[in-house]
DNA sequence: TTGAAAGCGCTAACAA
DNA sequence: TTGTTAGCGCTTTCAA
């Protein structure tokens, strides 16, 4: 059964598609009976309208995107996909507790914010993952069908044609700062957190030394590498290099060097890590090499994460406006009105310590 | 700038439209030289193909749509929505940690199954929600939008032009069971999880009374109640009827009568709540009164989302495979391309109770 | 207040 | 392998 249209609607109520398309759009403009009759006929005749031609019609889609690069292939999860038939089996992943280690995450919270906000500006939601780093094109496809886009940096986010998409359509980088590009650009003061973190560690646990470790791959982490490098001098605080990761790379390196300094005994007092989930691993490696926290070593994270505050011992941690930043994401998108910025905006969003135990505090 | 389209990028490659279509959609179609042409012209022009017009093109989106009803509503969050601007007040809740009290919750664990299903097929997931519950015509538009359909079932979903929709796009309601329509039908086995409930509660904490709560406003709490009135007659079990409350009104008309029950001293041994949120409710009104769990009441929940576990006590719940009903609904629609069921289709998938500490177990 | 008609940008026959 | 062309369904001037 054909999906029926305009066509066939206004054949049916007698009048012309233009009057079906202002029963629609404009009541207000129409006859009480036309619209009625309209109104019947598309009833009648199951109409639903093609978001597709009016977007094509309009020149806009009514959608704000939110594209996460990759996400996937982070999450245990992604290759657990395959197996959607079998759930009679006692053992089926599906019925273990919800997982925190996993979901919501960092970007989870920042995409609710987005979503509240679209929701609450009547915004349909459009969202995108590439697979695999290759299909960059994706990104392109969502931004076709988009009246604005925000994207989530990553490694990786280098090979999008972000260039090109900011000057066809307005573009939110969250979590990231860019000066060149004319878009948006969403992060938080991750200089002022670390600053915040280490000042804790020295003035009330009276560290003299400590290390950082993380996977310096996106603007983010390096701001927090940076910072803490530079307010590690500031301060006169010993850094275990043996340790320090600035490294581009993904894979995990600070794994090795971590084993190896368990191994031979270089641990410093405290590790500031780049993020909570990195704090968790680390947390979890050196809790299986028998090494406990926060007795014999602190630790710290960053982003403010729920997993981080049911952690055993709560990370202590800086937190992250996330929803907030969500939701501002949208609201600039939102306001723009489909018309890409013609210079780049930065919003630098304050952030605030949350004292765990990770450090060394007691919090009740 | 005007957005370049496809006329603009034949020319300047010295082409066809059709040739610049093939170049992006059959890339092996056309000869190597070609395409180069086409994609460097592409390149300079920054060309953004329109998903409007090719969706019209097409008769196909590419999107999956997930509804849901006036969630904004529901969430305390929903009334915060305004200040968006004020975030350099220390005191802003934007700052708080997460509350998982108010998210993740129900729907959002299944959204997440949706996604990720939904990322594994290449398709885009498109969110629509309704603000205010006589805005169903927002439902007809995301309808309009996509190549199916999935609807979180609710109060006001009878509302839904529901009929009119599942005769034109592929259509599953989540939680829900219908078989009058020609959708799918997604829900969990909601009389095998009450009854494992009760038997627990009967076999191993010799249980003889007990009560039910919740408000009956959908299908699987309709489920629930009616298969907790049936077990536990046929266990000749005594119900405090005066808890009882089988009416379909949205208020919550439990909170008074269980105020009251508190006040009369006529609580029962044990109360099966409607699901974990309300159990949730149900645990700090009866705290707040000085009513200790499990020592003085059992409580059980139903659903299995993270605050049931990290709540104090921890609850006795039943969990139902949330991921994977995202998960299956996507899959469902993702296979109908586009074609709308011609007869009612259901899938009812098996729960599993995990014991907290409100039933008065003791899980170490 | 309603109708006629010209697009909106892309795709896919069909031809060449 | 590429070009021509007829739609896809809706919106929106402009006329009536």
């Amino acid at each position: 059964m054909r999906k029926s249209t305009v066509y066939d609607v206004a054949k049916k109520a007698g009048v012309s598609t233009a009057t079906v398309s202002f029963a629609f759009r404009h009541p207000d403009k129409v006859k009480d009976k036309t619209r009625k009759k309209v109104l019947d006929a598309a009833a009648i005749l199951d109409y639903v309208p093609s978001a597709s031609a009016r977007g094509l019609a309009r020149g806009k889609t009514g959608a704000l995107g939110l594209y996460s690069f990759d996400m996937l292939l982070e999450r245990p999860q992604g290759s657990e996909l395959e197996d959607l038939n079998a759930l009679n089996e006692q053992n089926d992943s599906s019925f273990t507790r919800p997982n925190m280690f996993v979901y919501p995450l960092y970007v989870d919270e920042i995409q609710r914010g987005f979503e509240l906000e679209c929701w609450h500006r009547g915004k349909t939601v459009l969202l995108g993952t590439a697979n695999s780093p290759k299909e960059n094109n994706s990104i392109t496809d969502i931004a076709g069908s988009v009246d604005g886009l925000a994207v989530f940096p990553n490694r990786g986010t280098d090979d999008l044609p972000l260039p090109q998409l900011c000057r066809t359509v307005p573009l939110v980088r969250i979590g990231d700062l860019d000066n060149t590009l004319s878009c948006a650009s969403i992060y938080c003061d991750n200089t002022a957190g670390i600053i915040s973190l280490i000042d804790h560690l020295i003035d009330i646990h009276h560290i003299t030394d400590m290390s950082f470790i993380g996977e310096i791959t996106t603007f983010d982490m390096r701001s927090r590498f940076n910072a803490f490098q530079q307010h590690v001098t500031q301060r006169g605080i010993q850094v275990t290099t043996a340790l320090l990761d600035n490294s581009e790379a993904t894979s995990q390196e600070w794994m090795v060097k971590l084993c190896e300094a368990i191994d031979t005994n270089q641990l410093p007092q405290a590790i500031v890590c780049a993020n909570d989930q990195t704090a968790l691993n680390v947390m979890e490696i050196l809790t299986d090499a028998g090494i406990r926290i926060p007795e014999d070593i602190l630790i710290t994270g960053f982003d403010g994460i729920m997993a981080a505050e049911f952690s055993r011992p709560p990370i202590t941690t800086v937190r992250q406006p996330m929803e907030h930043m969500g939701r501002l994401a949208a609201k600039l998108l939102d306001e723009r009105a489909g018309i890409p910025w013609d210079s780049p905006q930065s919003y630098k969003l304050p952030v605030r310590m949350i004292i765990g135990e990770s450090c060394g505090c007691k919090t009740q």
